[in-house]
DNA sequence: AAAAAGTTTAACCAGTTGGTTAAACTAACC
DNA sequence: GGTTAGTTTAACCAACTGGTTAAACTTTTT
């Protein structure tokens, strides 16, 4: 494809830089990722990941910015204020869901992030965060007032949705070698929608549900 | 106290590696690790270490061992199959939340080894994994034949409860610094057990029950 | 008490890794 | 066409890090 915009070579290859190091920080870590291991698979100069962006720690926060701003973004995006609250949370557990499944990187991420207990965490991300706790924060309310909620604590009900999908999704590994231990072991293999997100999304449901 | 046993004196400098290698591990992941902090902070020379244990891989399996098979020893210990399932199941979740708050060192290698997807997953972890599945699918069995629970996938139910505590219990500073940002947000501090354990409870509980 | 077995230590090292640099190359501008 | 600004590159390097070694020290055994 012929350059399809008149885009600026800058913003390629630093699109190619920043596809790397998602993939890579995602597999490795922060300190297991090697900066030529990403600039080998962006196939650019490691002289270059300096020269555009900077050192590993900024390289590295810019792909945390851009992968949670995106969530929250999602999120809010597809936030219909005026549905009843079941059915926002179920689109809020849905949307959530099928980002994590499209992109493993992000469950990856999420995990080691949350590991090691937001340790510099840049405040932009604060800021991303507050977004979706705000959103989740009304939606419940808004089940509250309504009736159809028993009356929880958000962030709790959000880190249980986070957490058990991201579990799930990275737990596909280790599922299937635990397959052949467990007798009567379900493996749901590595798909997190359909299925699986549904039940996921009714477990949730059912825990908030008056 | 004067060698409280007359144990050996390797025993003590192992423990000694070990508690300072599972505080290490869990601060700064396998690879952010250095075995020169662990010597340090086990106050015994690296070459000790090397004599006792092994290499870095070797230590850290050691210590994912430790945990995991401690874990579903505690569990089982304190399941009484002849309760009811109700009553399992959160015996179940107290004591996986009493031991992740007991230590926090718990969630956070939890959090990085789902991180790594279970790469080089020693054979050994799969039988404990195993051991607690095996424990919560028996006891989710149970609730569905007494008709007090409906029908979900235990591994699902496991890591929606592991997978809530481990975020909440690691989230504690995150949540502090949004505490700024949000303004109706709910603090929920530090600590898993008493109220919010036992809301995690609460929540796991309505999810599966019918 | 001396020999043997077990343990600790300081010093060392080779391989790795984040980051730099100066020169070459390319696109934009006059 | 030539000058300038922007970009890429190969080669390089200093600091770090997992792991080793040979010698010293301690405990156990005979």
């Amino acid at each position: 494809m012929a350059s399809s915009l008149p885009k600026k070579k800058r913003d390629k290859t630093m699109q190619r830089i920043f596809n790397a190091a998602q993939k890579t920080f995602a597999d490795k870590g922060f300190d297991g990722a090697r900066m030529d291991e990403i600039a080998r698979l962006a196939k650019v100069n490691k002289a270059t990941i300096y020269y555009h962006i900077g050192d590993k720690r900024t390289l590295y926060e810019r792909i945390l910015n851009e992968i949670f701003s995106g969530i929250a973004d999602s999120l809010l995006q597809n936030d219909d204020p005026v549905s009843p609250a079941e059915e926002r949370l179920r689109t809020f557990i849905r949307m959530l869901a099928g980002l994590i499944d499209r992109n493993a990187d992000l469950a990856a991420i999420m995990l080691r992030e949350q590991a090691s207990g937001a340790k510099d965490f840049p405040e932009t991300l604060a800021q991303d965060f507050a977004r979706i706790i705000g959103l989740i924060t009304e939606i419940l309310d808004d089940g509250v007032k309504t009736g159809i909620f028993k009356q929880t604590t958000p962030v709790i009900v959000h880190l249980m949705a986070i957490g058990t999908m991201v579990f799930t999704k990275m737990s596909s590994p280790i599922r299937s070698k635990l397959a052949g231990h467990v007798a009567a072991f379900d493996n749901i293999g590595n798909r997190l929608e359909n299925e699986v997100a549904a039940e996921i999304e009714d477990l949730i449901l059912g825990a908030v549900r008056k």
